[in-house]
DNA sequence: TCGTAATTAACAATCATTTTTATTTATTAT
DNA sequence: ATAATAAATAAAAATGATTGTTAATTACGA
């Protein structure tokens, strides 16, 4: 199944309109693995759909969100990232140009959870985030 | 030693002027483990020194970050936090309360990083972040 | 095709943080 | 100890990301 038929569908269910904003919004984060920021997608969108509105963008990605269709984090930086896949996966920051990198590396059965948080919370998951320096910038 | 006799050898050794103020910070800061935000800090210092300015608690708190007094992170908020322990260390994250633990354990040994990132990256630490719901929110 | 509720675009507002500027203060040399 | 001065502070304005408001537009069921 195609993925813009997924969403389509997870539109619909939800009795929420098919509009070209937010498929094209969908469509730019689907081949943008690069984590971009809402003005990053903004860019994006704009060259296909020049009219479209800054206020449209955030309230997809908050939508996508909501839908479970898009992740949403925050690195050190003052902006939030946008990232299509939802699976559990981590990242590697370079500090200087402070590109992500996805790591699809499986950690969960290396990493032992302390009991006390095992006692204390309900553990939905975890996210590793590795800092370092990227090739480029060494 | 005490932190504080530390912290103004290390201003000295800067040539930086040590002030009411910022011994003030820091001394809210190394009496809080809850990771602050700015503004958290803002109403600590102001309790005791009235006439004190936002201003000045961000510039003194990049000041300490810049030091390596304390730790800077942000987790999916708004804000940024500030820690006074930088040591390595984790956090878990109550997604309804949004309180942050520690955790000390150490993953080091037990992730190994991948063999890619190892390659084109210059890893200089990683840091995992628990999410769940703490047990007051449960 | 029409009616209507949802969505959008434009714009204003907000919130955390940074910059600017004038005043004050910690320190160093006298 | 005092004065000179470079750094730090307070106050206020500016900035930049994000959110809220409102009126116009549009998707879609009747």
């Amino acid at each position: 199944m195609e993925t813009i038929e997924k969403l389509t569908k997870t539109l619909r269910s939800h009795g929420m309109k098919i509009t070209p904003q937010r498929l094209m919004i969908f469509k730019v984060l689907e081949n943008n693995s690069s984590h971009p920021s809402a003005e990053d997608v903004y860019k994006r969108v704009k060259k296909v759909y020049p009219a479209v509105s800054f206020t449209t963008i955030y309230k997809t990605l908050e939508t996508l969100r909501k839908l479970g269709e898009v992740r949403e984090f925050t690195i050190d930086d003052d902006r939030k990232h946008y990232d299509p896949n939802t699976n559990i996966h981590h990242h590697a920051i370079c500090s200087t140009c402070k590109k992500i990198l996805d790591v699809f590396e499986d950690f969960s059965p290396h990493v032992k959870l302390p009991d006390f948080i095992e006692k204390d919370y309900t553990v939905s998951g975890f996210q590793i985030s590795f800092f370092g320096t990227c090739k480029e910038c060494n």
